[in-house]
DNA sequence: GCCGTTTTCGGCCCGACTGTTTTCAGTCG
């Protein structure tokens, strides 16, 4: 059983619950939930390790849902679930997925027109009888149809690195409108989490009604859901959903705060205040009627007697106890990046040459690049064999030596992004991975071994003396390909081990390690590189993400190999510089 | 049902907005 799947059962719960009536419990659910979710190891596996213990870990597991979860596991059962099913026999996720309905309304539409599903509640909407029932309307049933149409195109959050752009240009236009004096985005884009479910945006404005017009003219906007004074939710012409909250100046520090997240972090803030005599809300933190602190993030974080949280730490992960005290990491910064280690180009599958992507990479700010085309058994992307490999490391050294003339600082890497064969092995000859500056290894193929076939395969590979960097390790690819089965303790102990870097990928939908992995890499000591696996000129651009998802897995300077000049760079390398004669 | 630098019992974030209501429940973030 999947943690999804499991998680997905424990959302249903927490609406079961609900709509019940019974207090506090979904809450508990949903946490459990979240926890569930957001675990890297599958429960089952660590569940057959360390039994009930296991299960105790995740956070916001409890006693209670621990023993539902082995229940599940053990017998494929779980009877209190079951029992609330046959009461209210609905498919919950779904129709919560529909804006605007919670759970007591499904209930409701349960009871009185015994709606099941997406269907029967798009069959009722379009004959009407929602509007007749009380506590709904016709604006109701409108919203109800307006929200199925809604999930039938889009359905679900969109990758961050296809949205950042937009969410730039909002906030670039919003910026610039006369009565608005600074704008800013917030939500999960500005924690940088990979996916985005909608855009949140602040702007600071004495006439927040002008602002609110403005806003409403802009072209990109598709429908509006609702409008006050200071606050407008819409729908984009590209599918998603945005907010737009306008705030006084005095209370922009709160605001970003409040709407930059995540949920849980705000709510532990604001314990903190209830446990000071003072309240947090989106306002301010006040005493009384008193507003003591708001204008700026820093002074608000302060003024609870913690240090600055970085917006990507904010996700209740043990950065409230570390703010307090005084043990925030300091994360690695998006300009701290001097090279980039994969980087592909037309000698494979990539679109530019050599030559284009070293200017790119320069005006991008870097000082070296790793050329890493693919090697020969991926032949669908004419993947090189070693007599390619030597040609093109032939018109690397010419491509430094016209560099070095040139009084450029920028240096050319021999690279190859080799693959690794079904049994651990890789596709090169060892004699000339050794004439290699870098050598990355990958897993492009057999994906579906189970995870001991996987892990060993994965092992032997990075114990490879001349495996230096572990690429894109889990082989994911968000939202269309689930990660290979791995025991990345185990990886990462063999990375430690062996002194092989662990990559963390920037491409949107890879974003590989992700921050979970990251984090645990960090505690453990082993290094990693932060690439943009590009493929042409413009793909640079995405090590942003990747430097975000490092920040998120809370990884310092010191962590990221890449961070370093070049020639410090290369004596990192394990096994150099005896593997490495010029 | 979870959780703990005030707690192993007694709490559990806070406000905006909608739609249906004559004062508020439900949803959302």
């Amino acid at each position: 059983m999947t943690n999804h799947e499991i998680a997905k059962i424990l959302f249903e719960m927490a609406a079961l619950w609900d709509m019940l009536g019974v207090e506090f419990k979904p809450r508990s659910y949903e946490k459990a939930a979240e926890g569930v979710e957001g675990h890297g190891d599958s429960l089952t596996e660590a569940y057959k390790k360390n039994g009930i213990k296991g299960l105790l870990e995740v956070p916001g597991v409890g006693k209670g849902i621990a023993g539902h979860i082995e229940e599940l596991l053990k017998t494929g059962h779980y009877k209190e679930y079951e029992e609330l099913k046959k009461k209210i026999p609905v498919d919950i996720s779904n129709l919560m997925r529909v804006q605007g309905l919670g759970p007591k309304n499904i209930k409701t539409l349960w009871e009185k027109l015994e709606i099941r599903n997406l269907d029967d509640l798009e069959r009722a909407a379009k004959a009407q009888k929602i509007r007749a029932l009380r506590q709904f309307g016709q604006k109701s049933e409108e919203k109800i149809l307006r929200g199925i149409e809604f999930l039938k195109q889009s359905g679900g959050r969109q990758l961050l690195g296809v949205l950042l752009p937009e969410i730039r240009d909002l906030e670039k236009r919003i910026t610039s409108f006369p009565e608005v004096e600074r704008a800013a985005f917030a939500g999960s884009a500005r924690r940088r989490k990979e996916t985005v479910g909608d855009i949140d945006l602040l702007a600071v404005s004495s006439k927040p009604e002008a602002v609110v017009d403005r806003f409403l003219a802009l072209p990109e906007i598709d429908h509006v859901y609702g409008k006050g004074p200071t606050k407008i939710n819409v729908r984009l012409k590209n599918g998603v959903d945005a907010d737009l909250r306008i705030v006084p100046a005095e209370s922009f520090g709160a605001a970003l705060c409040y709407f930059t997240g995540s949920k849980d972090h705000n709510i532990k803030l604001r314990e903190i205040a209830i446990k000071k005599g003072l309240k947090l809300n989106e306002y301010g933190l006040f005493k009384g009627n008193k507003r003591v602190s708001g204008r700026t993030e820093d002074e608000l974080y302060r003024t609870l007697g913690l240090s600055y949280v970085e917006p990507e730490l904010r996700e209740s992960a043990g950065e409230i106890e570390a703010a307090r005290e005084g043990r925030l990491p300091d994360l690695v910064g998006y300009e701290d990046l001097k090279g980039d280690l994969q980087v592909q180009t037309n000698w494979t599958d990539g679109e530019d040459t050599i030559e284009a992507m070293v200017d790119a990479a320069e005006r991008y700010g870097l000082q070296y690049i790793a050329i890493t085309d693919h090697t020969k058994s991926l032949a669908m992307t004419g993947g090189a064999d070693e007599a390619k490999l030597l040609k093109q490391m032939a018109a690397i050294d010419q491509i430094n030596r016209k560099l070095r003339k040139q009084k450029r600082n920028f240096r050319v890497l021999k690279g190859a992004e080799v693959n690794i064969q079904k049994d651990g092995s890789l596709d090169i000859a060892d004699e000339v991975l050794g004439k290699l500056d870098v050598v990355g290894v990958a897993v492009h193929s057999h994906f579906n071994l189970t995870r001991e076939e996987q892990t060993r395969r994965v092992l032997r590979a990075i114990e490879n003396p001349n495996a230096d960097i572990f690429f894109h390790p889990t082989a994911r690819s968000i939202q269309r390909r689930e990660p290979i089965a791995l025991d990345m303790d185990e990886v990462i102990r063999a990375a430690k081990r062996a002194g092989t870097v662990l990559e963390i990928d920037s491409l949107p939908d890879r974003l590989d390690l992700k921050d979970e992995y990251i984090r645990r890499c960090v505690e453990s000591g082993v290094r990693m590189c932060i690439d943009s696996d590009s493929h042409s000129v413009s793909h640079f651009q995405y090590l942003e993400l990747g430097i975000g998802q490092a920040r998120r897995g809370w990884a310092t300077k010191k962590d990221i190999v890449n961070t370093l000049p070049v020639d410090e760079f290369l004596s990192s390398l394990k096994g150099s510089p005896q593997r490495r004669r010029e």
